[in-house]
RNA sequence: GUGGGCGUAGCCUAGUGGUUAAGGCGCCAGGUUGUGGCCCUGGAGAUCGAGGGUUCGAAUCCCUCCGCUCACCCCA
């Protein structure tokens, strides 16, 4: 145990983990899996910097949003810079493609990111101070197909990482132009029962009414299972472009449920949103992914008007529902070989003959602390290698080291130039 | 930010007021003067989350803080 001072003594920060080699397999597993669904669907990797200008996050996502006004880590850097470590991936990507005049290659642009996020929360399982999210954006086109390739693209992921029970909600909020008339509706609906609404929602109800819909209190959920629907009060537009998006779904095979009480917390989204949790959980932090539709986003941090749509996952989310499922991952492979030795000469052996195995591009484990061959293969067994290689004075003399097979106990001796050979050979 | 439960070696657990805090896993070493997985023996490793208080005496009771966890709030 670490221990500085008196009373003191260095852990990871509240609501951030060590991830160790014994969680990284999952890790391994669902990056690659990311990366895969990226590559089939034709989406590049973009990295942008941890922290960015506070404006930026809040002018996009909302100065009245919860992350905004109470979970973003803001701070001032010593020449007074207002920065935010980001608490979401979209608005750097938006930053990015007007600062980098991306309208100018052929839309739409197709980026994805996979990285550390940052909210000021208590935390509680599924739900942490930094987590990581893998997370698309496609940019630059209005079109309700995008929509729809990008809900199959994460319906698809997670498929492919062997995740079942799954459940897509799909709503549509509507745009600037009808929904305005919608949060009227529902302000003076909710007016009407406002009594019997639980003080939170009496809040809500003047400064965002679209929030008491998804409030889980008992008392509030009847007079929301009657409220307005904000699909009935969309403008052609989006009430047509909902409409060809569900089209487009039942072609994919997509088995989404349209959820009316389902909206996002960022202020940014327009028309489409989507999220999708394990089925008949209806947690807050059961949802293992999110997104939607931005189509004023990238006008308002300056640029043209771009339409686009995104999507993101919870990494730690996803490793929790991994293991829920029990979903076997591939192991990490071990060594090829440990190398063991017996005295100062043989060390010197063992030193090079390890570098020449590396070099050959075979993966060599062995230990310096000068260990009794009982101890070296004690390792060797732990560590999981299907050969090791024994050098002692016998062998130094030689030229030959014993190749010992770990699996069967049997071993022969093998010239010191053809170690590499064999290894290759019989090494899957 | 609110409320409940919890905190004993790296991990899991016993101990709920009384001599050097017990065991299992793991780690290290020996049993084999050069041979792993099983077994046996030994060793290292804990100011019992931290600080304060009650008491002749505290891992055990009380307070505060920190952390974990669950439910809210909210989000991935």
């Amino acid at each position: 145990m670490l221990r500085v001072e008196e009373g003191f003594l260095y852990q990871a920060p509240r609501g951030t983990s060590d991830i160790l080699p014994g969680e990284q397999v999952y890790w391994g597993y669902i990056r690659q899996k990311a990366s895969a669904i990226c590559a089939l669907y034709g989406y590049q990797r973009i990295d942008t910097p941890t922290f960015e200008d506070a404006r930026l996050f809040e002018r996009s996502i909302g100065e009245e949003t919860d992350i905004v006004e109470k979970e973003m880590y803001t701070f001032e850097d010593r020449s007074g810079d207002r920065l935010t470590l980001r608490p979401e991936g979209t608005a750097s990507v938006c930053r990015a493609y007007v600062e980098h005049g991306m309208h100018t290659l052929p839309q739409p642009v197709r980026l994805y990111y996979d990285a550390a996020i940052f909210r000021y929360e208590r935390p509680q399982a599924g739900r942490y101070r930094q987590h990581h999210q893998f997370g698309v954006e496609a940019l630059g086109d209005g079109d309700p197909a995008l929509d729809a390739e990008v809900i199959e693209m994460a319906w698809q992921f997670y498929v492919n990482l062997g995740l079942r029970g799954l459940s897509l909600n799909l709503n549509s909020i509507g745009c600037n132009s009808c929904r305005p008339a919608y949060l009227d509706s529902l302000r003076d609906y909710y007016s009407q029962h406002r009594e019997s609404l639980c003080p939170d929602c009496k809040r809500r109800l003047s400064r965002n009414p679209l929030r008491i819909l998804d409030c889980k209190k008992p008392s509030c959920i009847p007079f929301s299972e009657r409220a307005p629907r904000s699909i009935d009060y969309l403008c052609r537009e989006c009430a047509e472009h909902f409409d060809r998006l569900e089209r487009y779904l039942v072609l994919l095979n997509l088995p989404y449920v349209v959820n009316h009480s389902l909206v996002r917390g960022l202020d940014y989204y327009t028309k489409t949103v989507f999220e999708i949790a394990p089925e008949g959980e209806i947690a807050a932090q059961a949802t293992i992914g999110a997104g939607g539709r931005y189509d004023d986003l990238i006008e308002q941090l300056g640029g043209k008007p771009t339409p686009a749509i995104g999507f993101a996952t919870g990494i730690e989310r996803l490793v929790r529902n991994l293991k829920k499922q029990k979903v076997a991952v591939p192991a990490n492979p071990s060594h090829a070989v440990f190398i063991a030795y017996l005295g100062q000469d043989a060390k010197d052996v063992a030193m090079k003959l390890a570098s020449h195995l590396r070099n050959s591009g075979l993966s060599v484990a062995l230990t310096f602390g000068d260990r009794s061959l009982k101890a070296q293969l004690k390792q060797a067994n732990s560590t999981g290698v299907q050969r090791a290689v024994i050098i002692g004075d016998d062998e130094v003399r030689s030229g030959a080291v014993m190749l010992r097979d770990m699996d069967k106990g049997e071993q022969e001796m093998i010239p010191l130039d053809k170690v590499a050979e064999v290894l290759s050979q019989v090494v899957a």
